[in-house]
DNA sequence: GCCAACGTTGGC
DNA sequence: GCCAACGTTGGC
């Protein structure tokens, strides 16, 4: 069991449309990041929590509470030439990119991006590493329960 | 729109 | 294997 800060453009997948898709799951389409590809290839079970973060947005933070709900299997939009997360380097026989199903858990407050870095006990948090930009980072059990029991 | 930071590519 | 150039991320 292991817990995720997994980070999403509202405009294209945010908790709202987490909550109301289909059976409240998505699949975590168009990772290109070799680093975020094997945190789930390689880490990734189902039910280890995860913080869904809204990022490249006006008010970036952690809008709610996920879990993962599949082992990673290709991604099937490298294949696709229509879409942008299309990949020509990548075949059906050897594919590149994988990902996992997300399915809602509950949306909460908006725990701004400076909230977080207000607290001592979150300091350590990847995702809040200078220039970091991955859009997968590992969340230490001790931040899971601040964040979820103190801040959510 | 700006810009710092990072990842990837490709020439050598 | 090195490294410059380029593209992307993402907060502000």
């Amino acid at each position: 069991m292991r817990y995720w800060l997994m980070k999403s453009e509202p405009d294209e997948a945010s908790i709202d449309h987490l909550a109301n898709a289909p059976h409240r799951t998505l699949p975590w389409t168009g990772v290109r990041n070799y680093q975020a590809r094997n945190f789930m290839r390689d880490l990734m079970q189902v039910g280890d929590g995860v913080l869904f973060y809204h990022s490249s947005c006006p008010e970036p933070g952690i809008a709610g509470i996920a879990a993962v709900s599949s082992t990673a299997y290709p991604d099937p939009t490298q294949f696709d030439r229509k879409s942008p997360y299309f990949d020509a380097k990548s075949s059906q026989e050897t594919p590149r990119w994988v990902l996992v199903d997300v399915v809602f858990k509950k949306k909460i407050p908006l725990i701004p991006l400076a909230a977080l870095r207000e607290h001592d006990e979150l300091k350590d948090m990847r995702v809040l590493a200078k220039g970091n930009r991955l859009s997968i980072t590992p969340v230490t059990e001790a931040e899971w329960r601040f964040i979820t029991k103190r801040l959510a």
